[in-house]
RNA sequence: GCGAGGGUGGCGGAAUUGGUAGACGCACCAGCCUUAGGAGCUGGCGCCGCGAGGCAUGUGGGUUCGAGUCCCACCCUUCGCACCA
């Protein structure tokens, strides 16, 4: 979907930084392409209730992303060069709006090149404005700086007129590119009105009153009831939003409208990598479309790229061609695609692998969508956003996978794996040490003091902790601890470290404990082989098993696999309390054995086979708990003096609340604790303790 | 700055979701065994205290019979912020 666009026109501003101060783009018309994912906002916003096996955590930040916002778009009247015009602005806080003391617009917006054109001043201004930072997180730490532009507007409903700013805070791509200034409810209204000594016109009274005295403060921005608004006075939020919408609606200069946060995306980049654009740019016929026998438009392999611009560019035989239509002499584009569209469909495409004809076919009807997906929660939001978006318009496009409009069933999202970042700047530039190849000294808390590089001694600058990332060269190669103990104990350890969630900074130095726990497990499986077993079960000891097993089914529900490794773990230190080999001895191995297998599958299919236990252990029923095994007659309950811990009762299972009282007044040290003074109140929580507060 | 996570012993982490804080490991300490130990076994191991006991889950408040868990404020930290360069 091309779209034609000019750096300096006005109704869309190019997105980038690449595109705004790159010698490379300056005052040239560029093509740039897009994909409308804003045509799906709503529906990626609604879905995401559809979506119970996705973490919570994930919606919500995809959520946020498309931020859907609902408001009014008002108008306020001028008047350009004895022409009647309207400055449209978007606001969610229409309640306030006689609490307007002026307008701001961006530095992209008409009004400012307006008035660029008549003020050398707000020229350079605007200018720099364009040259500033575009990124959101740069956006929002910059000074907030404006320039008055001349234009004054009439508002909607007092008839007062207001000066129009050019501000760089406001946003071309978002809603109207132009906001009303509200400086007593809105906190970058209040610092910019100060900074340049607007008006300040509170119209809401917030829980500090009904002024607004500096410093900002939160309260000013609540809802609340309005004042200093004639007619609307006394109304709250709701009620004002509505009746003032209406009164705007009446005269033609608003009306309620939805906003959201997501944009297109801009899908242009000007690098080697990535798929080419299949267009061609013919004089005659325009921007052509790469015909399908001509597909795909494959990357030349002899470049070689040299830092500068785009490197397709230099390369005459990829960019000489004929056009598709006329046949003459045309140019072929040379942007290729963000990364981005290439693993935003992958998955689908993992399903029809050697299909040449069509992206994807029916084979993706049958497989999508993936069943369980796993990726690092920096994913959260794009690659995830953007492949909901792909999976619907796939299925729009292809006719494939009818109804299918979500690509992943179920979703874990993992930390991310840190580690501590090391560089050397004697050259000049920054050359990367991993942090195996460093030493480090630390202080008593455990901070790094100095580091130097293990082989030669050099000093070595330590840059924080941070995600493993080739750029930073401190990335950890697992195949050291595969050769030095295994790949079942690496795998191990890897899930026995922490939850798949959590974000980890990587360390092997308790490695050791998982390999002594296997060895552990085939040595008790080596001496039960030798046994001879009796047919008693003890109880005590297969409570445990059991106990532990039921817990551990729930953690694999729960994702949680560092706690089923250590019930792993609690079950074989169980086995080994056991004074003799008995029934339980091999029940409870087959237990282990089969809740071990997914995290050390080499081991247990091994054993389960040696031990005659069965063919294939991966093709062995799941073990489930007995729940006879579970069933206990006396519980042990802990007894609470005022809420501390001071005994604990053995008291039979069904026993009433009375005779548990009776036994907890009965501890003598609950007795020497509660001495002398008056038991208000006895809570029992049934199974777990007795509180007696004094 | 905004959005989303996280902060518990020397370390990784556990805590049945408001009910015994520190499971299971690592490291460490003591003892045993051994010609030897970077093997194995037994025991100990949050902090203060001889002890009874007291204090402890980033900081400060609050709710509750009871708070790591809930509420308010703050601090630190990780991920993302639209071209991973």
């Amino acid at each position: 979907d091309p779209v034609d666009q000019t750096v300096l026109a006005n109704e869309q501003v190019i997105e980038g930084r690449g595109w705004r101060t790159g010698a490379l783009v300056e005052k040239r018309e560029i093509p740039m392409y897009f994909f409308r994912i804003t045509a799906y906002a709503d529906e990626l916003l609604a879905a995401l209730d559809q979506l119970p096996n996705w973490p919570e955590q994930v919606k919500l930040m995809q959520k946020n992303w498309i931020g859907k916002s609902e408001g009014v778009r008002l108008g306020f009247p001028y008047s350009l060069d004895g022409k009647a015009q309207t400055l449209w602005v978007f606001t969610t806080r229409a309640d306030t709006l006689l609490g307007a003391t002026f307008c701001a617009v961006a530095a992209e917006h008409p009004i400012a090149t307006f008035s660029a054109k008549r003020d050398p001043k707000i020229a350079a201004f605007v200018e720099e404005c364009k040259k500033g930072a575009v990124m959101e997180a740069e956006l929002a730490q910059i000074e907030k700086k404006g320039m008055p532009t001349g234009v004054f507007v009439t508002h909607p409903l007092t008839g007062d007129k207001l000066p129009v700013w050019v501000a760089n805070y406001v946003l071309m791509g978002y809603g109207e590119g132009a906001v009303m200034a509200v400086p007593a409810h809105d906190e970058r209204d209040f610092e910019f009105a100060s900074k340049y000594g607007l008006p300040i016109k509170p119209v809401i009274r917030h829980p500090l009153g009904d002024t607004v005295p500096a410093p900002w403060k939160a309260e000013y921005a609540e809802y609340g009831t309005l004042i200093n608004s004639g007619q609307h006075d006394g109304l709250n939020y709701q009620q004002a939003v509505d009746a003032i919408a209406a009164d705007l609606g009446k005269k033609g200069l608003g009306e309620k409208q939805v906003q959201w946060r997501l944009r297109d995306w801009g899908i242009s980049r000007q690098r080697y990598w990535g798929c080419p654009v299949p267009i061609v740019h013919c004089p005659s016929c325009g921007d052509v479309p790469v015909p399908d026998d001509q597909l795909p438009v494959r990357l030349p392999e002899n470049l070689v790229p040299d830092g500068t611009g785009n490197p397709l560019n230099k390369l005459p035989e990829f960019v000489n061609t004929q056009c598709p239509s006329c046949g003459r002499a045309a140019k072929r584009e040379t942007d290729t695609m963000d990364t981005f569209v290439d693993s935003s469909w992958y998955f689908a495409r993992f399903c029809c692998p050697d299909q040449n004809q069509a992206m994807v076919d029916e084979r993706a009807d049958y497989w999508m969508p993936v069943d369980q997906y796993i990726g690092g929660i920096e994913h959260a939001i794009l690659h995830l956003l953007y492949s909901r978006f792909f999976q619907r318009a796939m299925s729009e496009e292809t006719g494939r996978m009818q109804g299918i409009k979500e690509p992943f069933s179920r979703l874990l999202t993992q930390g991310m794996v840190l580690a501590e970042s090391y560089y050397t700047d004697a050259s000049g530039r920054r050359e990367w040490v991993n942090p195996a190849d460093v030493t480090v000294e630390r202080d008593a808390k455990g901070k790094i003091v100095s580091a130097k590089r293990t082989a030669d001694g050099t000093a070595v600058v330590y840059d924080g902790i941070g995600t493993m990332s080739k750029s930073k060269n401190n990335g950890v190669d697992p195949q050291k601890l595969i050769d030095q103990y295994g790949a079942d104990t690496a795998r191990f350890y890897t899930m026995f470290a922490s939850p798949p969630t959590n974000t980890l900074e990587w360390s092997d130095e308790s490695v050791e404990g998982s390999f002594r726990f296997l060895k552990n497990v085939w040595d008790y499986a080596y001496r039960f082989s030798r046994a001879q077993c009796k047919d008693s079960l003890d109880r005590k000891v297969r409570f445990q098993i059991h106990s532990e097993l039921k817990k551990a089914n729930d953690d694999i529900e729960r994702q949680k696999f560092n706690t089923v490794a250590s019930a792993c773990m609690k079950i074989l230190n169980a086995l080994d309390d056991l004074e003799e080999w008995d029934a339980t001895s091999r029940e409870g191995l087959a237990i282990l054995l089969r809740l071990l297998s997914p995290i050390a599958p080499h081991l247990t299919h091994h054993l389960w086979r040696g031990l005659k236990f069965g063919e294939d252990i991966m093709k062995e029923k799941w073990p489930e708990p007995d729940p006879a095994a579970l069933e206990q007659d006396e519980i042990e309950l802990v007894v609470q003096v005022n809420g501390k811990l001071r005994g604990s009762i053995k008291v039979p299972k069904a026993a009433d609340r009375a005779a548990i009282e009776e036994l907890a007044r009965a501890n003598p040290n609950v007795q020497r604790f509660v001495a002398g003074q008056n038991v208000k109140k006895v809570v029992v929580v049934p199974g777990r303790l007795v509180n007696l507060v004094v």
